[in-house]
DNA sequence: ATTATATTCTACATACTGTAAAATATGCAA
DNA sequence: TTGCATATTTTACAGTATGTAGAATATAAT
């Protein structure tokens, strides 16, 4: 059973970059500890603690919900806890979208697969050549394993 | 203004269908709209009746909720309201799986890309050939525009 | 005007997130 | 070993979202 399987999130497409799975102080947590790795609860509080006004408990009580969500891990160190991402950045990243676009294409394939190329021919045309090339390229591996 | 703007949800890929979308009971609300067309909440009751087990006034109170949220929209004939869904079955599923694919594309570009190639290749291959038809045809237009 | 019917108001439950005071536990230093 | 500084746990409240529904109120038609 990995901790990946129990990962668990919502995404909000309203909203912009981790807010769109996580809240403002799960982000702000976790940034930090992508930032400086494994750290206390007071090592997040001293990083915050200019733009981020929050108390002790209140940052346990959130790196706590994380560890039941997968977000963190906890191992206690001395008298306290050392909290880290259960997942570095780029993990994460590949998680979160691989579970949406799993679930919107699920949801309504065809749809989402015409927004998807709508989105890169609006974004950025040449895009669509770089998705041509990984489409070949999956083709090439199903003729091998054939 | 359209009320398409302002269409709000959130998106839970661990759920199925509707469900990724809607609660439970809005999910049964507008799927009976979809299917009976514009409803009152008496009409909405005696189609579930059998099955789901609620009370007049719930139902008022979450179809009220979905006007809100601009999922429904209601307007008054003689003494009751009759609610209708703001979007058909087709726009509605249009509308979410747009915002969620530019979701996921803003979160992560690449591996939004590489998973839905990856999905495509997983559940049927052959997606892979109407993808690339979806595809050339985007390139036609943009060179005709060129 | 009465009555059946419909709506609005109010409220509680669960879940998620942000917030934090108060109570409790813990490890180290004297 | 006692006491303090520090950390955690407990408890609780607020706001949002959703499901639930009783009670109060409005309304239309007879």
């Amino acid at each position: 059973m990995s901790n990946k399987l129990n990962l668990k999130f919502n995404f909000n497409p309203f909203k912009e970059g981790l807010n769109q799975v996580l809240g403002s102080l799960e982000k702000d947590i976790v940034e930090v500890l992508w930032d400086r790795g494994e750290s206390s609860v007071k090592n997040i509080l001293d990083i915050f603690s200019a733009d981020r006004n929050v108390s002790y408990s209140t940052v346990i009580t959130v790196t706590n919900r994380m560890v039941k969500k997968c977000l963190l891990t906890k191992r206690k160190v001395g008298k306290a806890y050392l909290y880290k991402p259960a997942h570095n950045k780029e993990q994460f990243y590949e998680l979160v979208s691989k579970k949406v676009v799993e679930g919107v294409s699920e949801f309504s394939f065809q749809t989402a697969i015409a927004h998807f190329v709508d989105y890169m021919a609006q974004i950025d045309p040449d895009k669509i050549e770089y998705f041509t090339k990984l489409i070949e390229s999956k083709r090439q591996r199903k003729s091998f394993t054939k």
